[in-house]
DNA sequence: GAGACGTGGCC
DNA sequence: TGGCCAAGTCT
């Protein structure tokens, strides 16, 4: 859920998640497009898709518990990089670098003196945090610069006068130049299939029943649009076809 | 490796 | 007000 996904954000959803679904067992139960509708507006809906293949995964092939092996992890759906390693640290103590977005960005500052880091981890990026990161309490390190990124070297307007080590920071005693070259995102949403896809799939997590392709129709205009989106859906499995019908899979 | 992929809060 | 961006992953 925090793929992405504001802290704040994810605190009700989870507790209410974990609260229908304690174990991995008990997701893996229910057709996945349950945990599509319960996902909500979380954003990100795949993510949804993929926790419940992970739970499957982990009543297959771990007997329903959550491994602790690094690679077993990485090797479940939607458990990339960064995710294995935080759940290795923080729930099993493993001493991988958690290098999520906060700590990418501490480092980029604090090290080499530049605002942002680049779009995607580096190998070097790798390098330089397992050189910087402690063989012991790896994972409180992990937690107190993600914390440290999150909090107070934030993206915008860092709340440079409150960091802790503002007298080691590099981009500090840099002047803290701003970001040059190529721009680092480029998230347009308004008009995009993300958009319509987000509105198909309101619908269909609002119906307790197929819905007719004719409602379908109401939430966007461009029917070449629409339909492509919809198409799009349904080749990730977020949605399935029921006659002339959708519905939840 | 670039691009696709949701949603909402903030200033 | 609209652009930025958030505990990324997959193709």
């Amino acid at each position: 859920m925090l793929q992405q996904t504001p802290v704040s954000r994810v605190l009700e959803p989870w507790r209410a998640w974990l609260a229908r679904w304690p174990t991995p067992a008990a997701l893996a139960a229910d057709p996945p497009g349950e945990a599509v509708r319960m996902w909500g507006r979380l954003g990100y809906p795949r993510r949804a898709l993929r926790l419940h293949a992970a739970a499957v995964a982990i009543v297959e092939r771990h007997d329903g518990e959550v491994p602790s092996d690094h690679d077993e992890l990485l090797a479940l759906p939607g458990v990339g990089s960064y995710t294995a390693a935080a759940v290795s640290a923080f729930a099993f103590g493993g001493g991988e670098v958690v290098l999520d977005t906060n700590v990418r960005r501490v480092l980029a500052r604090a090290i080499s003196g530049v605002e942002f880091p680049a779009n995607t981890p580096t190998a070097a990026e790798r390098r330089l945090a397992a050189e910087l990161w402690p063989a012991e309490d790896a994972a409180r390190w992990s937690a107190a610069v993600m914390e440290l990124g999150a909090l107070i070297c934030t993206a915008a307007r860092p709340k440079c006068g409150d960091c802790p080590i503002r007298d080691r920071c590099a981009w500090y005693a840099a002047g803290r130049p701003t970001h040059d070259g190529p721009p680092r995102r480029g998230q347009t949403y308004a008009g995009t299939d993300r958009q319509v896809r987000g509105r198909l799939l309101e619908v269909l997590r609002d119906a307790e029943d197929p819905v007719p392709a004719a409602r379908l129709d109401l939430v966007w205009d461009d029917p070449v649009q629409r339909t492509r989106a919809l198409e799009s859906l349904l080749a990730d499995g977020l949605v399935v076809r029921r006659g002339r019908a959708y519905t939840l899979p």
